[in-house]
DNA sequence: ACCATAAGTTCTATTTTAGAACTGTCAATA
DNA sequence: TATTGACAGTTCTAAAATAGAACTTATGGT
């Protein structure tokens, strides 16, 4: 499968994926939420190569998630912040922020703590449904197709169908 | 930079990108959270090369997120199962989910839906503080080093600041 | 004239991935 | 007995992506 194949296809994780599902572009993210804006910056605080970065600024740009603002003008230099679309991502990188927080600290624990301003509190990310509150875990949440379902989509029989037929037959 | 050295990162972004962060495990897991749990059936569902799909496999295991089942003694063959630590990922997964529905669907709609068991309802995922209960923002959020943070890390000048200083001294 | 800042681009060597074919084990079938 | 199919990989070569370093362009300061 090709990157660009990706998002075409229907299926709201991998479209994501193909945006920020590779080895670079969630740390540089991870940047822009600490106020990080600028070419040299980011590749001093991450240790990119130059070329990468460049390329995955770009890429970023192109979907939207960070949009290119001149500080200056000669020569023209550019400051690269987060769109509504790219602020929206906040919930992605403080859930996988908080996975790593629960299972992947060493001894000396959390290398960050974060603190709500609204309350005062250190806190934890918690997900919860958008209609009872309660918080959420794949246990108790039923997946149905939806309006952009893929077509006339045959369940494709599975290895442990198969299995199981011939069981049943022998 | 490698991609091993992201583990010892002190940065549970970073550490949980080397665990999740390439093309396939995220989509190899998608697969786990909707059931599927022999090789053929990743194969099959998700186009990846057989290659990558025992090395990303072997990795996942490596990591504790998935776990090898055994499900036939001859020949000896296993199923893929989420552990604890993997079904902990599914924060991650809904928010990538999420985001893709809002940012990412075409014309169509939305691929999926997902209805809360415990309510009966079609819902959202909403990510809030464990504290208050109020949903998050980057805005109300402020970062502390935490026990764990990089020893004696002395505020590196940016780019910005050096610009500044340069500025002010001109 | 010379150096520094800033944001890239270009180059080669190495690593990773794609795509297809092959291997090994066992059960059922002809 | 020989053959076929299921299943879970491994091996191979070609193509693509990445690492690492040097180079470019434009400008301002000493």
């Amino acid at each position: 499968m090709k990157w660009d194949a990706l998002e075409e296809e229907p299926c709201s994780l991998a479209r994501t994926v193909a945006v920020i599902g590779d080895r670079w572009s969630l740390l540089i993210l991870r940047e822009c939420f600490l106020r990080i804006r600028r070419f040299d910056d980011f590749q001093a605080s991450l240790g990119i190569t130059r070329h990468l970065l460049a390329d995955r600024l770009k890429k970023l740009v192109r979907f939207g998630v960070l949009r290119k603002i001149p500080y200056q003008e000669a020569p023209k230099r550019y400051e690269y912040i987060l769109t509504q679309k790219g602020l929206d991502l906040y919930p992605i990188i403080m859930s996988i922020v908080h996975w790593g927080n629960i299972h992947m600290v060493d001894a000396r624990g959390r290398p960050l703590l974060h603190e709500h301003k609204s309350c005062g509190k250190m806190f934890d990310p918690v997900m919860v449904c958008s209609e009872c509150g309660e918080p959420l875990s794949a246990k108790h949440v039923h997946v149905h197709p939806g309006p952009g379902a893929r077509r006339s989509s045959p369940v494709h029989a599975s290895a442990r169908e198969r299995t199981k037929r011939a069981a049943e037959q022998g």
